[in-house]
Parts: structure tokens; sequence; C-alpha cells
DNA sequence: CCCGTTACCGTACACTGTATTGGTGGATAC
DNA sequence: GTATCCACCAATACAGTGTACGGTAACGGG
């Protein structure tokens, strides 16, 4: 098989799951490959646009969910499949937002949640499609970069409660007993852990009801 | 005067905003300040801890908003301090959301923007607060990244319709020609340039409207 | 006087993205 | 059958990166 576009960013992505965007270097994906480094660059113009193609597979994943006749299950299984992809594949988290997406198949997801979106109530106009884009769009690429850095910090710290008390809390614990941070003391102490996709959900559909009752003009 | 984080930060701050987090490494800083590479390393640890310096500088800055005493004016304000920074300082865009802001000036805005959630009408547990906070927040980061990437690309493609037309234009209105993506295609084409400070203002107000109107338990 | 601390500096290493230059082998055209 | 092209492949080289390591010179207190 002598090697294409689409093996490199699988084995790219395999890469990247594996040791992050920044253990993920051309040569790495070469040698992985068993070829010299320079021939990714018969396949692809840049490391960035390697990037986009990583990226755009992922949103091939995302493409797949089902439409459904109501918007709202609709843009639901969109949401829920890119925070699903974004954490199976963390890396994807750090380019959502950071470029343009326009490969056909983010294309693809994104011409279903506009579809799905200007068919609910409250959005009549294309101005009012583009705004509640902007703000549905908003909130998934903000709410799946937080998860996932989280689970990254949680991660690496240690998840135990003991080994987070040992890195962070020496800095942070001294921070919060200056009593300057009353309200992130109690969010901090007496926080208890939520379930993520359990809030990432209600989250989501606080958005959606604020987009369909439209309160000002 | 014998060097500082403070000085260190600064100038890295001016060399991230003339460009970019790319074109910024230690050696162009030593450079910049007139030392070699290693003497910032007594300093500081890490680049990573480089940039968290620098993130929390510019935090300070939003830490400058006055308090109201109405809550949704506070959260306004800290909202849109924050993206008047980033506008300032794209590179802080890259970084929002990406690790813990755990600096004294970024705890800071996030105990005044708790504070003034917690006293939203809604949110009422510790849990509302938490789940408030998390909308917000990623409404927030993801705005701003998404407002930023926007500047971003007009500015390299060249704002003028001409320039836009002929550089993504060939692909991307043969992807629209296709037919495949309709409602993307009308919002390209027939969708106008809304003005950016107003839609974020919008959709923050959305929002915010969706968090104090809670709908479901 | 010594001695620890603080400010300072240079060299070196492993690694990055990519420009450049070349060499195959097989298909096609005459 | 020979020439020509082209997809495929490989090696070398360069400028730039983060940072480990080992050092020097001044100075203030005992």
């Amino acid at each position: 098989m002598p090697l294409s576009r689409e093996k490199i960013a699988a084995t790219a992505i395999r890469l990247a799951d594996a040791h992050g965007l920044d253990g993920l270097s051309v040569r790495k994906i070469a040698k992985e490959l068993g070829v010299g480094p320079m021939r990714l660059y018969d396949y692809v113009i840049n490391r960035s646009e390697l990037l986009d193609l990583m990226v755009d597979v992922v949103y091939a994943r995302i493409a797949e969910v089902d439409q459904h006749s109501e918007w709202r299950a609709t843009v639901l299984a969109v949401a829920h499949a890119t925070r699903d992809v974004a954490l199976d594949h963390e890396w994807f988290s750090d380019l959502l937002g950071g470029r343009p997406h326009l490969g056909p198949h983010a294309l693809a997801v994104g011409e279903a949640t506009a579809a799905a979106l200007s068919q609910a109530p409250g959005v009549r106009s294309l101005d009012d499609l583009q705004r509640a884009l902007g703000a549905l769009n908003a909130f998934i690429i903000g709410a799946v970069r937080r998860e996932v850095t989280e689970r990254r910090t949680a991660r690496s710290t240690g998840t135990d409660e003991a080994a987070w008390q040992a890195s962070l809390g020496p800095y942070l614990t001294r921070m919060l007993k200056t009593g300057r941070y009353p309200t992130v003391a109690r969010l901090v102490i007496d926080g208890v852990h939520l379930d993520a996709e359990e809030t990432f959900n209600h989250n989501l559909t606080t958005v959606l009801d604020g987009i369909t009752s439209r309160p000002r003009t």
C-alpha cells in the first residue's frame, strides 16, 4: 500500500492520542510509518495542514450521528458527539476553535447544526441563526475545552484526594486561607464532584433554552 | 535594574503581541532583554510557567473592573473586560481554558464572577453555582476564541472582499456549489457581517437569561 | 578574612519543521 | 526498443527550539 493522506492522518491521530499534540512530530509519524520524514511532505504541505487533516477525520465521526426530525434532538446529538470524540481524542479540544474548520466533514456537521437550529423557535431571520450558531458553538468549544483540561490536570496530579492535596494543595490552600477568595474557597472545599456528562447536558439545555426564548429584540 | 519576573513577563507579552505565541521563544525574550537565554530559568522554571505568568498579568487587567452592586452588571463587566484584553492580546485566547488559571489575579476575577453569580436568581445551591459558572465560563472562552481566530483569518486573507474570494474562495465556493451545505451556503453568501461586540453582548445575555430562568429541576 | 548568597553567563544536547537534492522503477509514447 | 515522464522514495542540511549543566564575579555579614 503506497501511503496516502488517510494513512498519514490515521497514524498521526494514533500518536496524538497516545502522547498529546506536543509529543507529535513529523519525524515520529514518519518513523511510525517506516519512511523518511520528508515523504510526508509529498502528501501534505505543512504541519498545519496535517493537523487540519486530523481534525476533519474526527469531524467525520461527529457527522455520523443520526439526523432527528426534531431540531433539538439533532443539536443535542451533535453536541454530545463532539464531546464524546473530544474525550476520545483530547488533542481535538486543543484545536477546536483555534482555526477555521473547513474540511468536508466539518462543513457537514456545520450544515447539520445550522439546519437544525434554523428550525428552532425564536430564530426567525438569518441574523438570528448566525447569532444562535455563535452562541451554541461558543458554548460547545468552551465546555469541551474546560472539561478536557480539567481531566488532564486531574490525571497529572493524580485522581485521589491525597495526591491532589500534595501537588496543588500547598499553593491553593495558602491562597484560599488568605480569605480574599471566599466564594472560590467554598466551591473548592464544599463543592462535590458533579457528573461531567450531566453537567454538560444541563448547561447545554440552558443555552438552548436561552436561544429559544428570546428576551429582548 | 536586576531583571525580575515582572520584567520578563512584560517583554514576553510585548513579543507575543507582536509575533504571536509561535513567534515567542525563550531565546528571543532573552535577546530582547540583552541577556543569555539561560538567565530566564533563574526566574522561571519552565516555558509553561512563563506563559502562566503572562496570563496572570493579563488577568490583572481584567480584575481592575469595578464591582457593581447588581450581580448582572458585574458579570457583564467581567465578560466584556476579558473580551477586550483578549482582543488586545490575541495569544491570550489561545491559552484561555487551556490550563487551569490559578494565579492570584485569575483567582480574583474568578472570585468576582462567582460572588456575582451566586446572587443571581435561579442559583440557589452550591451545585447551581458550580454549573452556572461552568456555563458562563464555557461561553466566554468559546466566544472569545472564535472571535479571535475569525479576526486572524480575516487579517491573513485580507479584509476586503476580493482578497477573500481569491484565497478561501476557490475551495469554499466549490464546496458550497455542491449543494450539500445549503444552510451554510446561505449563511456565507447572504449573511451580513454583524457587529462583533454587539453579538457577544447579545449571546452573553442569552446565556445569562438561560441561567436565571431555570427550566427543569 | 572567609563564605554563602545573589546575579550573571556560555556551552552543549537532543529535537523540531522543512528546503534541497538526488535516485529509483515502471508506465506510456514514438 | 528506446526515450521520456512521473509517482514514489531516501538522505543530507540548516536554522531554530527548550533546557541541563557547569561556571564566574561581586557583595554583605560573621
